[in-house]
RNA sequence: UGGGGCGUAGCUCAAUUGGCAGAGCGACGGACUCUGACUCCGUAGGUUGUAGGUUCGAUCCCUACCGCCCCAGCCA
C-alpha cells in the first residue's frame, strides 16, 4: 500500500539546521531518536520519529535508535524489541542501533574525570537530607558537606561505589556545581546512583551503579556524533547541565540540543505512566489495543504507517503547547486510503430483502470496480441472489424528501446492481420489521431507469452466498478532550469505547482477505482484519475510522 | 513570589526578520456523484493575550501587565 511521496514541511529545528549546514559547522547532521524502553511507542513518539528520521533522509544524514536504558528498574526487554518493531513498521532505518548502556565504561571514565578536576564529589546524603539541602524554587539550596571531600577521597569512594561496597542510597556521584542557582537542575545534580540486585536487560548483573539521564545523555550524543539534539520542551530547563557537561569533559563533539512540543491529541491520553495503568488496569486488552494511542494500538487497527507520517508532518513542529483534534489523524488515513483502499460491501446490521421476482434457485453474476477513480485495483465479481441483506439504517418506512434510502414504496438501488422497489414490510408479532419484499427492474443494470430518477445508493450482499463476520467498530477512548484535566483521567474512560457487531455479513471476496489489507466498505468506512483474533472461518474486522459522514451530523432523527 | 518557556482564525501552523495578517484542516453553503464518500466551487471566521511606547508604518522592536505550561526523583 502506497502512497505519493510529499516533501516534509520545513519547521524551526529544519530551518536551524539549515543555517548551521550554510555557515559551514557540519559536513552532515546526525540526530538519534532515544526512547525509554519502559513501554511501547505512542503517536507522540511518531512525531519525534518522523522529525528525527526525516531530517537524516532529507538533508541527509544519519539517525540512530539508541535506548536511554539507564534506569534498569524499569526497562524490559520486551519493551525494547516492540520499539524497534515499531520504528520499522513506521518505515524508518537507523544507521546505527545503540544502547546507552553501551557507554557505561565510557561513561565511568569521564565521572573519574569530573572527580579529578574536582567537577564531581562522592556525597553522603540520604535521599531527604539531598531534598532538604536542594532548598526551593524561591529559596537557595546548602552546599552538602560532603562537597570538599579530597580529590583522592572522591575517587577512591566512586571506586568502592562501583564495587559494589556501599547499600543502596548511601552515596551518590555529584556534579560541583551552584547550589545557589536559580535552575534547579544545576545545584549539584545527581550523576550516579547505586542499585544492587538488578539485572539490566543489557548488562546483566555488572553494575550496581547507574548513571542519570542528565549525564548520560549528552555523553551519548556526543559519542555517537550527534550535530542535533532534538527533545521535548521539559528538558529546557536541563539545557545548561547538558552544556556544563560536555564543556567540562574531555570530549571532541558538542550536540546542540533543541527542544520542541510534545504531541497531545484530544480524547486521549500520551503519557507513558497513564498507558502503563491502562494496559495494568486491564482498561483495555493490551498496549496493542486498537484504542490505544500506541503505535502498536494504532497497527492493529488498520493505520498505515504512510498515514501516521502524514500526520506528523500536517501537525507541524513549534515550542507551542496544544492539543491536536482527533479528526486530524482520522483524515490521515482517509486521505490515504480513500486512494488506495478497495472498496467492498459488509452488512452490519442485516435485514433481510427477498427480490419476489428474482428467480428462487439463480444467481447473476455482477463485475464491480474495485476503486471508482483507480481502474488499476482491478473489479470483482459479486453474487446477487432472490434473497440479499440490507443494512436496517438503509430502509424507512416512511421518511422525509431528505432521506435517501429505501422507503415503502420507494426505489433505490443496490449498489453495483439493479434498482429495487419496496412493496412489503413483513413484522414479527412484536412489530419489528423482519424482512422487505421488493421488486427489482431488470433494465437498470448500469444504466439509470426511464422516465424517473432514483437518487439513493445503497450497499447489499447475498443473503445465501454472504460470509459471516465479526466488525468491531471503536469510538474515542475517553469522553473528555482532555482527560483528567482537572480530576482523575479515570473518570472520562468512555464505557462505549468498543462495540461488537457479531452478526454482520460481507460480501464473499473478502473471506479471502489478508491482514495487511485495508479495505473501504463502502458508506461505511475503512475496515481491515483483527491481526489477533481473526479466524478463517470467522473472519474480524476492525474498523479503523467512517467516512466522514455529513448526514449523520445534519439533526435528523 | 525563583528560573525556563509559550500566547496569530474553532484546531494545527505561516507571514521573505518593520511594509495591506495568510494556508491547511474543521464549520457552513452549493455543484457533481451508482458510496449522504471522494472531487470541485464558494462563505463565514482575527482588536495577532492586554495596555502603553518608538516609528510614516509594529504580529515583528521596547516597557509593564495578564494567561497557560515546565522545574524542588538517587525517573527519563
Amino acid at each position: 500500500m502506497s502512497g505519493e511521496t510529499t516533501s516534509a514541511p520545513s519547521n524551526f529545528i529544519r530551518q536551524i539546521i539549515e543555517k548551521d549546514l550554510q555557515a559551514g559547522k557540519h559536513a552532515t547532521i546526525h540526530t538519534r531518536f532515544p526512547p525509554e524502553p519502559n513501554g511501547y511507542l505512542h503517536i507522540g513518539h511518531a512525531k519525534s520519529i518522523v522529525l528525527n528520521f526525516g531530517i537524516a533522509e532529507d538533508f541527509p544524514g544519519s539517525c540512530n535508535l539508541r535506548f536511554d536504558d539507564t534506569n534498569p528498574a524499569k526497562e524490559e526487554e520486551e519493551f525494547v524489541e516492540a520499539i524497534k518493531e515499531d520504528v520499522v513498521w513506521l518505515g524508518y532505518a537507523w544507521s546505527e542501533l545503540r544502547f546507552a548502556s553501551d557507554y557505561f565504561e565510557q561513561l565511568y571514565e569521564f565521572a573519574v574525570e569530573l572527580i579529578e578536576s574536582g567537577k564531581a564529589f562522592v556525597c553522603d546524603l540520604t535521599p531527604e537530607q539531598v531534598r532538604d539541602y536542594r532548598g526551593t524554587l524561591t529559596e537557595p539550596g546548602r552546599e552538602s558537606p560532603y562537597r570538599d571531600r579530597p580529590v583522592a577521597e572522591n575517587l577512591d569512594l566512586f571506586r568502592r561505589m562501583r564495587a559494589g561496597e556501599f547499600v543502596d542510597g548511601t552515596r551518590t556521584l555529584r556534579a560541583r556545581i551552584d547550589m545557589a542557582a536559580p535552575n534547579i537542575n544545576m545545584r549539584d545534580p545527581t550523576l550516579y546512583r547505586i542499585r544492587h540486585g538488578l539485572i539490566h536487560h543489557q548488562t546483566g548483573a555488572e553494575w550496581c551503579i547507574y548513571p542519570m539521564y542528565d549525564y548520560t545523555h549528552p555523553i551519548s550524543d556526543a559519542l555517537e556524533g550527534i550535530t542535533h539534539s532534538l527533545c521535548t520542551l521539559e528538558f529546557e530547563d536541563h539545557r545548561p547541565l547538558y552544556d556544563w557537561v560536555l564543556d567540562n569533559i574531555t570530549i571532541g563533539c558538542h550536540p546542540r540540543q533543541i527542544e520542541f512540543a510534545r504531541l497531545n491529541l484530544e480524547y486521549t491520553v500520551m503519557s507513558k505512566r497513564k498507558l502503563t495503568q491502562l494496559v495494568q488496569e486491564k482498561r483495555v486488552y493490551g498496549w496493542d489495543d486498537p484504542r490505544m494511542p500506541t503505535i502498536a494500538g494504532l497497527r492493529r487497527r488498520g493505520y498505515t504507517p504512510e498515514s501516521i507520517r502524514r500526520f506528523c508532518e500536517a501537525i507541524g513542529v513549534t515550542k507551542a503547547e496544544g492539543t491536536v483534534e482527533m479528526g486530524v489523524l482520522e483524515n490521515s488515513l482517509r486521505g490515504h486510503l480513500d486512494a488506495a483502499a478497495p472498496r467492498r460491501m459488509a452488512v452490519l446490521d442485516p435485514l433481510k430483502v427477498v427480490i419476489t421476482n428474482f428467480p428462487a434457485d439463480a444467481t447473476e453474476t455482477l463485475q464491480a470496480g474495485n476503486h471508482p477513480k483507480d481502474e488499476s485495483l482491478g473489479t470483482r465479481e459479486l453474487l446477487l441472489t432472490r434473497e440479499i441483506y440490507i443494512d436496517r439504517a438503509d430502509f424507512r418506512e416512511q421518511a422525509n424528501k431528505k432521506y435517501k434510502r429505501l422507503v415503502l414504496d420507494g426505489e433505490v438501488r443496490l449498489r453495483n446492481a439493479y434498482v429495487i422497489r419496496c412493496n412489503e414490510v413483513i413484522k414479527d408479532g412484536a412489530g419489528n420489521i423482519i424482512e422487505l419484499r421488493c421488486a427489482y427492474d431488470a433494465d437498470t443494470l448500469g444504466r439509470n431507469p426511464e422516465g424517473r430518477k432514483v437518487r439513493g445508493v445503497i450497499h447489499w450482499v447475498s443473503a445465501t452466498l454472504g460470509k459471516k463476520a465479526e466488525v468491531r467498530l471503536y469510538d474515542r477512548l475517553f469522553k473528555s478532550p482532555e482527560p483528567g484535566r482537572t480530576h482523575d483521567f479515570h473518570q472520562d474512560i468512555n464505557p462505549d469505547s468498543l462495540r461488537v457487531l457479531q452478526d454482520c455479513v460481507v460480501e464473499p471476496s473478502l473471506a479471502e482477505g489478508r491482514v495487511d489489507e485495508r479495505f473501504q466498505f463502502e458508506r461505511e468506512g475503512y475496515f481491515c482484519l483483527d491481526s489477533i483474533d481473526s479466524r478463517p472461518g470467522l473472519p474480524v474486522f476492525n474498523r479503523i475510522v467512517s467516512l466522514r459522514d455529513s448526514w449523520g451530523k445534519k439533526a435528523d432523527e
